[in-house]
DNA sequence: AGCATCGTACGACACCTATCGAACAATGTG
DNA sequence: CACATTGTTCGATAGGTGTCGTACGATGCT
């Protein structure tokens, strides 16, 4: 495969998609549980974030979460290494991430 | 009509619900345009946000706002007096608001 | 009363989305 | 090489969403 997806820079990043990748309870437990962890692979995220979804759902909304510019993706061997892009968020939205994070999510 | 609609609480407010409200480009406008000028009723909010959307498209908006704690809306005569709830969303999700608004809006 | 104005509610339409299982690809391990 | 592990992708399905036009209700004005 390749060695990466295709991500959009710090610059494509737009509210309203980064609003969208977070509104969904699903997608904010998954990252909860990165930002407590630093960063993990999809399986170990599935069962940190305590959600009981199959393997495909939870790619799915990694997928839209990466897409939409909030989380990194790197390719290790057969595991693929999840972040969160702090920094390029706080470029595009200031104050966003800590505000959704600092909330404790009640769905 | 009622005096009012059902309006959640501020112990209702729900982070996903308030995302998926402001993930849309026509509510983000809407909600600038609402910052901006304080509070306004649904004919002058549709002019000032630059919107090109039917009254029944901008009413739905308002709608999902309001359904969603971001807004709260009087009866006024025959128009509606709309405004932000900035202290129940300080309280729900604090920083969230000042983070969206302070954005601008690249969709 | 009659009419205009402001906004909501409804039905319709096209489109997007969350979810799953099954099949597949890539890598690591015996 | 055969097999297990990790994720992705595809097809399907049920349900949600944005948009519109039209019809309606409530209020204000003449």
């Amino acid at each position: 495969m390749q060695d990466e997806w295709h991500e959009p820079t710090r610059e494509e990043i737009s509210l309203p998609t980064v609003l969208g990748a977070l509104a969904d309870p699903a997608r904010l437990a998954l990252l909860q549980a990165l930002h407590e962890v630093g960063e993990s692979n999809c399986g170990a995220l599935t069962a940190l974030s305590g959600l009981d979804l199959s393997k495909s759902t939870v790619s799915h909304h990694l997928k839209v979460l990466r897409e939409a510019g909030v989380t990194h993706t790197q390719f290790v061997g057969t595991s693929r290494r999840v972040s969160i892009r702090q920094d390029d968020l706080e470029a595009a939205c200031p104050g966003l991430l800590h505000a959704v994070i600092g909330s404790h999510v009640h769905a």
